[in-house]
DNA sequence: TTGTAGGCGTTATCAA
DNA sequence: TTGATAACGCCTACAA
C-alpha cells in the first residue's frame, strides 16, 4: 500500500508551504518563476499527480455522469452510447453505465446506485416497464440533474430529446401508397406501451393524410414475443384482403414477420412489404429486408442530450446563475429506403 | 447549492459528537441503544445519506471499475459489459465505460482517464492495434489491477481470460470432414494481428487431426474492409478446385462472403460451407447462415475476469496479503451447429 | 458509553 | 511573493 506523493512531500522536500506548491503546480500568478519551476519540476521527479478524489471531495463534484439505457445489444443503444462518451469525453467526464435490459426494478436500482456514487448527471433512455417516475423525481432533492433521451417519460417539467416519428412513417407511408398499396396494415406494440399509442396515432393520421381510411381488421398487435409476433403477422396474411403493405413496430418484430411470410410462401416486397423501426445495421446482409426503415438518430438524440446535461452541470456550478430553461427537443425522424431490388 | 445533511447537522440537533453519530449510524455495539436509535431517529428524518466521496477519499478507493473495449456494437462485447455489470453490481461497484472503437490511441486516452479518477481497477479487451503495453505496465505504480479478456496481451506476468479457438475449430471442421469434405479453406485476417497468425496456427493443426494436408491456394486472406472480405472469397471460388467448406476470420467477413458467394449463384451449406467465428444473434434470421459459428463465451469470460478483478482489489485492501497468484484461465470454445435446412 | 482530536489531499482566505 | 490555517465529511485511536 504504497501510497502516491502528494503536494505534502513536494512541500517538505522544498521547505516551502503545501499553499506556495499548490498554487506553483497551477501556474499562479502570484508565486515566484524560480519557486514554480523548481516545484515542478520536483512535482516531475517525484511523479507527482493530483489526486482527483480530493477535488472531488472538495468541490462535492465526481465528473462521472450515468447513462441508464435498456439495452447495449440493442445497436440504437449501443450508437447512442457511443455519442455520451464522446460528449463525456469533450467534457473531461466519465461515464458510468447501466443496463436496465427492460426491467423496471433493475432501472431503479442503477438509478439508486448512481444517486449514491454522487453522479454529476444522469442521461435515461426508459425501460418499456417504467410508467411511474418517481425514482428520478427522488434526485431533485440531490441537485443530480436528469436527461431523458429516445425513450422518454410522458410528463412535464422535465429535460429530454426523443423523436417525432410521425415524420418518417409520413414519408413511408406516401412512398408506399405512390407505388400503389391502399391496405397498409399495421403490427403494433403491447396496449401498455407510451409507443404503442404513439405508434398507432401516427398511423392514423398518415392513413388520412393519405386519403385512405382506417381499417381495424388490418390493425394487429404483438406482445413482442417471438409468439407474439408470428400470430400477429399470421393473423394478416391469414386475411381474406391482406394487405399489400405494414407497418410493423420494430425491426425485432419484423425479423419474425418476414421468417413467416416467407415460410408461407410470400415474396417480401412483392407480394407484401414492410416498413419498421430502428435501422439494424444487418438489414444490408439480409435478403429480405423492409422497404424503409424510420431512422431515429441515436447518435444525434444521445449526443445533444448530453451536451445539455453537461449545461445544466457547469450552470448549477455558477453560484447566482439562473436556471436554464428546459431543453425539450424533438428531432424528425426519417425514412431510410432500401434498395429492395437485391 | 443547498447542501446535503452531514453527520455533523445530526450530532448538532442532538447535542452529541459526531464520532457518537458515526458509530450509531453504523450499529456500533459501543454505543447505547437509546442513543443509537436517537441517532438513526434524526437521520432517518432529515434525509441523511453517507457521502460517499468523503470515505472514497479517506478510504482511497473509488468503489468503480473501468472496462476497455472495442465496441459495443459488437453483440460480443455487449454481451461481456453485462457480465461485468453483474459481477460489479454483486460487490457494490460501478462501471466505467469506455470504447475504443479498435484505436490504439483512443485506448490510451481512455486508460489513462480512467487513471486519473483512480478507478480501483480494470478490465480490458484489446483493440486490434495494440500491441504494445506501456499504457497498462504503468498502471502498477497507481496499485490499479488490470485483468484482460478474450483479446489479450501476448505477454507473461498478466491475469487474462480468453478463450482457445481450438477445442471449437477442431469440433467444426471434423465435423466438415465426417459430412465429406476434404478441401476446407481459410479466410484469415491481415498479418499483423495476432489473432491472424492464431488461426492460422489452429486451422493448420486441425487439418492434420483430421488427416488433411495443409494446402496454400486456399488460404487466402483479407484486411477486414468490405473490399478486402470480397477480394477474398473472389479469389477462392475462383480457383479451378475451389474449397467446398471455409473457416471465415469472423462473422462479420462471412457477412460479405455469404453476399458474394450468392452473387456467384452458389448456394451456401450444399455448393459451399462455412463455419465462422463470433456466433451473431442475427443469424436465427438470416437465410444463409454458417453450417456452424465458434462460441466464444463473452458473458462467461468478461464475469470472471471481473470477478478475479475485485479478488485483487480486495485482496489489496487486507494490509498484510500475500498476493494472489495471477489469473490465466483460458476456456475452450464450442462449435455451435445451425440447422442448416431452413 | 461517549467525546476529542487528527488525518485523508487539496484549495481558498487571510495574514505576513 | 509566500505561509498558516480552516474547511470539505467521515472515521478511528485514544482519552475521559
Amino acid at each position: 500500500m504504497n501510497k502516491l506523493p502528494t503536494i505534502k512531500e513536494i512541500a517538505k522536500r522544498l521547505n516551502v508551504s503545501v499553499s506556495t506548491v499548490s498554487r506553483a503546480l497551477r501556474d499562479h500568478p502570484s508565486i515566484g518563476l524560480v519557486t514554480t519551476m523548481r516545484v515542478q519540476k520536483v512535482a516531475k521527479e517525484i511523479g507527482y499527480e493530483v489526486n482527483r478524489s480530493a477535488i472531488h471531495f472538495k468541490e462535492r463534484k465526481t465528473y462521472s455522469i450515468g447513462v441508464v439505457l435498456p439495452s447495449l445489444s440493442e445497436p440504437f443503444f449501443s450508437a447512442a452510447l457511443t455519442g455520451v462518451e464522446d460528449a463525456a469525453e469533450a467534457n473531461n467526464y466519465n461515464v458510468i453505465i447501466g443496463q436496465s435490459l427492460e426491467n423496471f426494478e433493475r432501472e431503479k436500482r442503477i438509478v439508486e446506485n448512481m444517486k449514491d456514487h454522487r453522479v454529476d448527471g444522469i442521461l435515461v433512455s426508459l425501460t418499456k416497464e417504467t410508467s411511474t417516475y418517481d425514482h428520478f423525481d427522488n434526485l431533485k432533492k440531490y441537485n443530480i440533474p436528469v436527461v431523458f433521451f429516445d425513450r422518454v417519460p410522458n410528463k412535464r417539467d422535465i429535460n429530454f430529446v426523443s423523436c417525432n416519428l410521425h415524420s418518417g412513417m409520413l414519408q413511408a407511408i406516401s412512398k408506399l401508397v405512390s407505388m400503389g398499396h391502399k391496405r397498409i396494415g399495421l403490427i403494433n406494440g403491447p396496449a401498455k406501451l407510451a409507443a404503442t399509442r404513439q405508434r398507432l396515432q401516427i398511423y392514423a393520421s398518415c392513413l388520412k393524410e393519405n386519403q385512405l381510411v382506417l381499417e381495424q381488421d388490418i390493425i394487429v398487435s404483438t406482445d413482442l414475443s417471438k409468439a407474439g409476433n408470428l400470430k400477429a403477422i399470421h393473423k394478416l396474411i391469414a386475411l381474406d384482403e391482406s394487405p399489400t403493405a405494414v407497418i410493423v413496430f420494430n425491426d425485432y418484430v419484423l425479423l419474425d414477420c418476414i421468417a413467416a411470410v416467407k415460410a408461407a410462401g410470400l415474396k417480401v416486397n412483392s407480394d407484401i412489404s414492410f416498413v419498421s423501426f430502428a435501422n439494424l445495421p444487418i438489414w444490408e446482409y439480409m435478403d429480405s429486408l423492409p422497404l424503409a426503415s424510420i431512422e431515429q438518430f441515436a447518435y444525434r438524440q444521445s449526443s445533444m442530450a448530453a451536451e445539455f446535461l453537461f449545461k445544466l452541470i457547469n450552470n448549477a456550478a455558477i453560484p447566482g446563475a439562473t436556471e436554464l430553461p428546459p431543453l425539450q427537443h424533438i428531432i424528425d425522424s426519417e425514412m431510410v429506403l432500401y434498395h429492395s431490388a437485391k
